[in-house]
DNA sequence: GTCTATAACGAGATAGAC
DNA sequence: GTCTATCTCGTTATAGAC
């Protein structure tokens, strides 16, 4: 396996202190000390914090695209697909992290306008994919849908998004598990009146 | 109406710049600038941002525990009092805010530790709260709960978390509701299979 | 209780050598 | 591509006059 390079090195670190602090919540300095060169290489890579946060939403963003692509690609029924998206929340919460559009959310008011529009474009798309994922489980009878498949697309993102959000500073995984079932399960067929 | 004393007059500019931009978003200069009296000044009522961040939470949890009080001697059924439980996060956003300790949750790694316990107690209250409100919906059958009402209680609490989470920055007000009402319309009776 | 003045530090950022 | 050195600004915080 090849060594990174610079820049995806830059991007990893930054990346995950977002996630965990906030975009208002670490610095230069912070990724400089722990990736072991100065604060002027990073301006190098990315001409300031502005960039590199634009940066690090566009490559969590194409990450994101090319997951919900492969869950595409398998195959697997609607039930199956909204299983496995709620697992990549999972996933972020079993290192400890926000998820990126989540934590930025909150900062939205502070952030630099190209962050925000790609911030909403995030959320935009999530909302579409999984609009048609339970739109086709409808169709085919996999999935029961209490209302229009926008909406339920919107809750179920919502309540993923609150769920990372309060069970971080909890420290309980079993709380995010547990909201995340009830999302799923209230779109079992025969659990609707 | 009196007029408002000074450390109550700050307490409400920091409350609502910690619910837009979050406790990393905002500096003593803000406070400053929009009440008109110096940085030292405000020292000599909060000795630092810390003990500012934890009288904001501590003033907002009073005030939020007074409204659930409020909603108990409504006397109103549980339902209702669920409505208005919701109610409370709608006028968050109306006022373009995120819920204080929503926005604290995010920020948790970066926190002082007062202010990260006042947190989790502000949660577990409002858990607590809601739990009871279940189980007297369930033992009274104005409410069929799916589970445990600890669990779904939690599950309220995210799902309202995460869609003021993300309605905010969208705009879309709609959107809360929507998620809103689907939380509760899930435990009418009737309504599980 | 509020002020002026300033300390002490960290932030994002730039110039220019190597 | 990384470095040293420096700049400018904003931050929290304190001392001491009024």
């Amino acid at each position: 396996m090849a060594e990174q390079d610079t820049p995806t090195r830059i991007l990893d670190i930054a990346e995950r202190l977002v996630q965990t602090r906030g975009y208002n919540g670490f610095s230069y300095a912070d990724i400089s000390s722990e990736l072991g060169v100065t604060k002027a290489s990073l301006h190098y890579h990315f001409a300031g914090k502005a960039e590199l946060g634009e940066a690090i939403i566009e490559r969590y963003a194409d990450r994101f695209r090319a997951r919900l692509a492969e869950i595409d690609a398998s195959g697997a029924d609607a039930p199956t697909r909204l299983e496995e998206y709620a697992e990549i929340y999972a996933g972020v919460l079993r290192e400890q992290r926000m998820c990126l559009c989540g934590m930025l959310a909150a900062e939205y008011e502070t952030l630099p306008g190209p962050m925000r529009e790609a911030i909403v474009r995030f959320f935009d798309e999530s909302e579409t994919w999984l609009a048609h994922v339970l739109e086709e489980g409808r169709d085919s009878g996999s999935l029961s849908l209490p209302g229009p498949a926008n909406e339920e697309a919107r809750a179920i993102v919502d309540g993923l998004e609150g769920a990372l959000l309060v069970a971080r500073p909890l420290g309980d995984v079993h709380r995010f598990e547990a909201t995340a079932a009830r999302l799923l399960a209230r779109l079992s067929p025969g659990a609707a009146a």
